[in-house]
This record gives structure tokens, C-alpha cells and sequence, in this order.
DNA sequence: CAGTTAAAGCGGCGGTCTTTGCTTTAAGCA
DNA sequence: TGCTTAAAGCAAAGACCGCCGCTTTAACTG
């Protein structure tokens, strides 16, 4: 008997069906846009019956969410240590996720209001964008030094990258990227050290 | 001969008929989100025949883009006199105009990659916000106080308003919007006091 | 008040998406 | 190597959307 309990029948055909249909998707979405990515453009493209993709995703919402949830988790910037640098390495690395072709296209596809509990994707989106910065926040907590918050970095270094993405703002590059996160940890330094020459 | 060029009818049953459309919009928007607003559904809901509804809008994206613009014209904060307090109304009316039900659906409608040059939309929407805070911002600037620019009240009040309420991120409130103003104004006034001190 | 004519209403056609029952293929396993 | 069965393929039926020619209504004008 197998270990796995669920996905009873992965290998083989599946496993080949399910690729290609996201590589379709991943083409159509930079091709065409997020709008243009219907069920059975998408199983045409992958030379798959429509109804294949219809049984195993139901809509073409959940097909995009799915796919874009798979296309975060595969790469991932190490840690180096120092809480700016890697700050700014997530945050550089988040502004090139999103501004590849159809990177914010698939963003709106999971804000899209349409799929299951109507916040689920939200969540899920949200979720995995505050993992990147999470890991280097309490890495440096636990190193002792004084950090921003989660929901601080959200609004003073994600929020603007994705307005200014979503929006297409000119001069929204690396060197951007790298100066929200400079300002948020100056930020922070001076008021630690406004704290600690008060308590002197 | 009248002194309108165009609208050459918008008498009686045609504004009528507009009124209907535009309720039946506003109304299909927060019960059932934007995807939903199909024209026939539109249609149906306001009593009126699809094809006047294409004859008139063409697609269902340039009528949420109508209600839009309409929906913001309408009302505005004016104008105290003080930048913080300025800011602040604003700040709190973008707010208020997001939080309401099928606001950000109206927000992630205009977004939506179909309409034309597929910028339009987008820029559209930007210039509406953008252009609530110029008036606070220019009007300082005669006074000949430091302003922030523009683009800094983007990514520092409006980013993480939208961010936040499109997330639906919990304590996104009018004291959060009133904080994110403060926030940025303490920050120029220190900067203008250092400048001051540098230089002196 | 009567004529003109935008604009709305009506019916139907064509196309695409979605669903569904049934058949066929090929993993996984003894 | 065969058996079992999950999953893919297939085809037909249904639903809905978008569009268009024609008719009817009712604002404007003189």
C-alpha cells in the first residue's frame, strides 16, 4: 500500500496533463492577458480535452490561482543574514515576480472575487507575500535587533510596489525597491536610537 | 436652435433609461460582484432592453467605467486651508469611498484589462485620485509651505489604503488614514526643520 | 399641434462557454 | 503480467452572451 493518502494517481499521464496545462496558461496569460484565458483556449493550447481541465479545476479562476500559487513556491531568495540586505532582496525579488509579463495578471486573477469563498485567494495571496518578509523579520527578532512590523513593511514597502505596478508609475525599478526599504529600516533606526538616548 | 452640440436627446426617456442602468449596475456590483455584470443581467435588473444598453455602452466594462467616473464626481471634500487637515479629509474620503460596498469592485473593474488601449482604464483611475490630492497639495505649495510631491502621497497614504482594503486588512479605519497622513507630514516637517538647521 | 428623428424595444442568429453521461486509456498494484 | 479504477477523451445538449436589422416610441422643433 502507498504512503500518500490523496492524489491516488499522480504519475504518469496527470502529471503530464496538469504541466502542460499550466504552461498554456503561463503562455495565454503573457500572450493575451488574464481576461483572454478561458477553459477551452487554455485546453487547446495544451492539447487537452476541455473537459479534463473543467473536472479537475472547475473554473478558469481557480486554474489561474492554482498556478499562480505553484509559480511563487518555486524560487525563493536565500537569507543572508543582515535584516536591510534581505529586505531588500525580498522586496527587489517581489517587484521582478510582479513585473513579469502577466505577473500582475495574475495577481488581479486571485483578487478576483469569483472563486470559492470569495476571500479565499485574497488570503492566500496575501499570505504568501507576508511569508517572503516574515522570514527575515524574525530572523533578525531573533538575532535581538529592534524590527519593523510585518503590517508596517506591508504598507511602507508592498503596498507601493504593487500600487505603482497595478498602475504602471514610470521609475518603479530595483533602486526603488532597495530606497522604500532604506527609508522603513532609517526609520526604525532612529527611532531606536531616539529611544535609547531618552532612556540614557 | 439649442445650445448643445451633442447629447442631441438626453430628455425625458433617455435619461431615464441611463438613471435605471446605472442603479442596476451599482446594485449588481455589490450583491454580486463586478464578473457578474453582464449586460443582459444589467439589463434585466433595470427594466430595460439589452440592446439599448450595447447601442448606448458597448461593452460591459466601458459601463462599470461610466458608473465609476459618475460615482466620483459627485461628491468632494472641500478645502480648509491646512495641509494636514487637507490631506486627512481626503485621505479619510478615499477611504470611506473604497470601504463601501462594491467600491473596490468598481476599483478592480476599472483595472481590467479589456477596455481599449488597455491603459486607459488605469489611468483614468489614477487621475481621479491623483487629482484630489493635487488640489490640497497645490494649494499649499502657493502658500509657499513644503509640500510632499504627489508621488510621495501615493506610495506613503493612497498604496497602503488600497492595499490594505483590498485585502481587507483589519484596523482600516479613518484614524489608520488620519495616521498614514500624520505620518508623512511629521516626516517633511523634520526634513524642512533639519534642512533649516543645516543650513543656518 | 403635427412632423421629424434620436433613441428604445423586439426578435432572432451565431458563437462560445459549460455541463454531463458514457467510453477509452493507462497508472498503480498484486 | 493481468486486474482495478482513477482520470482523460469524446460528443451532444443546454445556456448565455453579443450583435444586428427592423419596428415603435416619444422627445425636440417649428
Amino acid at each position: 500500500m502507498p504512503a500518500k493518502s490523496k492524489d491516488s494517481r499522480p504519475g504518469g499521464r496527470s502529471a503530464r496533463v496538469r504541466a502542460a496545462v499550466h504552461r498554456a496558461v503561463v503562455d495565454l496569460v503573457q500572450e493575451a492577458g488574464a481576461d483572454k484565458v478561458t477553459i477551452p483556449a487554455v485546453a487547446r493550447r495544451a492539447g487537452v480535452n476541455p473537459s479534463s481541465v473543467y473536472r479537475r479545476w472547475g473554473t478558469a479562476s481557480a486554474l489561474l490561482a492554482d498556478v499562480a500559487a505553484r509559480r511563487q513556491d518555486e524560487e525563493t531568495p536565500e537569507l543572508v543574514g543582515d535584516l536591510r540586505q534581505d529586505l531588500e532582496r525580498v522586496a527587489v525579488w517581489t517587484l521582478t515576480d510582479l513585473s513579469r509579463p502577466g505577473g500582475v495578471a495574475f495577481f488581479r486573477a486571485e483578487v478576483a472575487p469569483d472563486v470559492d469563498d470569495r476571500k479565499a485567494g485574497l488570503r492566500a495571496c496575501l499570505e504568501r507575500v507576508s511569508a517572503r518578509f516574515r522570514a527575515p523579520l524574525e530572523a533578525a527578532a531573533r538575532r535581538g535587533e529592534t524590527t519593523p512590523s510585518l503590517e508596517r513593511v506591508l504598507d511602507r514597502v508592498v503596498a507601493p510596489l504593487y500600487f505603482r505596478v497595478v498602475f504602471s508609475i514610470p521609475g518603479t525599478d530595483e533602486s526603488f525597491a532597495r530606497g522604500l526599504v532604506a527609508e522603513l529600516c532609517d526609520a526604525v533606526d532612529a527611532g531606536a536610537a531616539g529611544m535609547a538616548r531618552g532612556q540614557r
